[in-house]
DNA sequence: GTGAAAGCGCTAACAC
DNA sequence: GTGTTAGCGCTTTCAC
């Protein structure tokens, strides 16, 4: 028993296949109730199901949205795939799924494979976005960009700089003046944004004093070996990590440093290493550190103690970016999402739970 | 400018289109260099890219494996399809993935979509083995199953029991004679086998006295409530899950209950949120409570203090299943992988650092 | 070594 | 309303 086709359904029903693939699709032309069911037993009995396959071959359309991420594991992406693996199926889509790995060349072999299965949008945190822009329109291929996009594609991102404002303002309002940073890779388009929202929430206080930063990767070591240069007593041995000069003058000699009372971290994930430094410095956060952080991922309301954060929108993310992948008549999109302020523990706000 | 077909390569090249086939394919039939040569220049030339579509058509094979997981946004899962998606790479594979969101029915549609596109291949963590087991055979399309699995079908699981035991003996060799556990699920097979592992383990030393377990889903706040059941000196409130008796006889009333000195936790999110409740009862861990979990996905170490936990072969799990998958001529596979012991901190043994 | 042609399973004109 | 038929882009037999 081979793969049932429609000619075994057109046999089953005695008509033809015209008339099985109208039923199966609901036209586009119309077919005699009485024909339609015995078409729909036909179909029960032998169990046939419609090729995609062949399907995709003739129509166009393949009904497949393609997801490239730099990292699957990391839980923003994870809850990102999640979101846009729910919007696609809401709307009869399936998603194929590729990590970049972070690496340009990757995501450009990648994006070959996905026009290669003729994926119907695409939707991808780009490492090289102006070269895949290129690709994809080459190849007709709707997409959009989450986060860095050149200026003509579709986009989806979040304001980012009025994010760390709002992180850092919160920090200023419980009070304290030396609120240091702990920046993203320096360059990076969304690590550069957040970290122009904290200079110019810090820079509205001027008696904030000597304010630091330091530009980490958007890991937890990144964020642990962030943590420890900003809150060492003692300077870093050499080898280490750049730190950013203070926003008034270059910081004085490390011995003198004082120690921030709160840190505004990039990201997640830098935030957990940031408390584990803390810890074994025996820092208490929030008491002796107070602590906002980006991004709002499941995994800052999993920390002890939880971590305020900037929560984006994922779900409207995904649900933009679908919508756009699939809209009959897409306009160009050139989205930012407003973010929200999630407070949690680790700001010295009071305890909530779970 | 349409679609570049191998008819505009043959076109180009001055040759036909099975001369095309074969050095795209390098085969069946031999090419003469000379020929070669102008095909490849003409592929070059025109931009020429094989349609995956038509090909799978053709040929059979999609060269697409696909994925199904209950929620890609919890860590494990997330970490699976990473590795799943790196090794399907690595052999010229992609991946179709999606969330059955722990629902059978859902975990069926979703079957159904894959079939109809013809996936070569499935990996999935099931929410209905069997009925999924009798689909995928039906349509004749390979699979492995993780974790639960009908007797019969290709399935890749890891020692639950054992790694309980290991987890619970590590407990008692640091001197803890009452050591409680969280488990999963009633009724889920690895919930089971795990609670299992704890339960030999702490038989084999009586003077365990008072042991209690409770059963929780597989969450934060399934962790959360179970450490709350578990190390509340009141008792829980009306309509509060259910604590599970004393393996030695009913534990007394509430109020009599001694309060464990360690937890075996049967997964890492569940350790969190007993991680928080601890935080909120003002106990310490290690210190007031040592814990040690089951998973190894990634939060375990980035948790305050970092869990001490039975760690998963994510990895070889994916190589394996994918392997499986593509092999010319696949054995039955049934495999139960060995899992091991990564001490940190939550057990009490000495620091160690990121 | 090369090419013509027969499909793979389906959709959508286009006739009837 | 229904059936015939021409492809969709490709692989592969089979002749030359």
């Amino acid at each position: 028993m081979a793969r049932v086709t429609q000619a075994d359904v057109a046999r089953a029903a005695g008509t033809s296949m015209a008339v099985v693939s109208y039923v199966v699709n609901g036209g586009p032309r119309p077919v005699a109730e009485a024909t339609r069911q015995r078409v729909l037993a036909a179909i029960e009995q032998t169990g046939y199901r419609p090729d995609g396959v062949a399907r995709a071959l003739v129509g166009g359309s393949t009904m497949t949205l393609g997801l490239i991420v730099p990292d699957i594991a990391n839980e923003f992406f994870a809850e990102l795939a999640a979101a846009v693996e729910q919007a696609a199926r809401a709307a009869g889509r399936t998603v194929l799924l590729a990590n970049s790995e972070g690496d340009a060349s990757t995501e450009l072999d990648l994006l070959d494979t996905f026009l290669q299965r003729r994926i119907d949008g695409l939707v991808i945190v780009s490492q090289a976005p102006a070269a895949a822009d290129r690709l994809l329109n080459r190849a007709k291929t709707r997409h959009v960009f989450l986060g860095a996009a050149p200026e003509s594609a579709a986009s989806i991102g979040v304001d980012n700089f009025g994010g760390a404002v709002a992180a850092t303002r919160h920090l200023l309002e419980h009070g304290h003046s030396r609120i240091a940073a702990i920046a993203g890779p320096a360059g990076d388009h969304v690590a550069e944004a957040r970290l122009a929202g904290w200079r110019h929430a810090v820079a509205a206080r001027p008696t904030a004093g000597r304010v630091r930063f330091v530009q980490h990767p958007f890991t937890v070591t990144g964020g642990y070996d962030a943590a420890l240069a900003l809150l060492n007593p003692s300077p870093l041995a050499p080898g280490g990590p750049a730190s950013g000069a203070s926003i008034f003058g270059r910081s004085g000699p490390a011995g003198a440093r004082v120690r921030p009372q709160a840190v505004f971290a990039s990201s997640d994930r830098q935030a957990i290493g940031l408390l584990r430094a803390a810890a074994d410095l025996g820092l208490s956060v929030p008491d002796d550190l107070a602590v906002v952080t980006f991004d709002g991922s499941s995994i800052s309301a999993y920390a002890v103690p939880a971590l305020t954060t900037i929560q984006q929108p994922i779900a409207e993310m995904a649900e933009l970016a679908v919508r756009q992948l699939i809209d009959p008549d897409p306009q160009p999109l050139r989205a930012v999402l407003e973010v929200g302020l999630v407070v949690r523990r680790s700001c010295g706000c009071p305890p909530a739970h779970l």
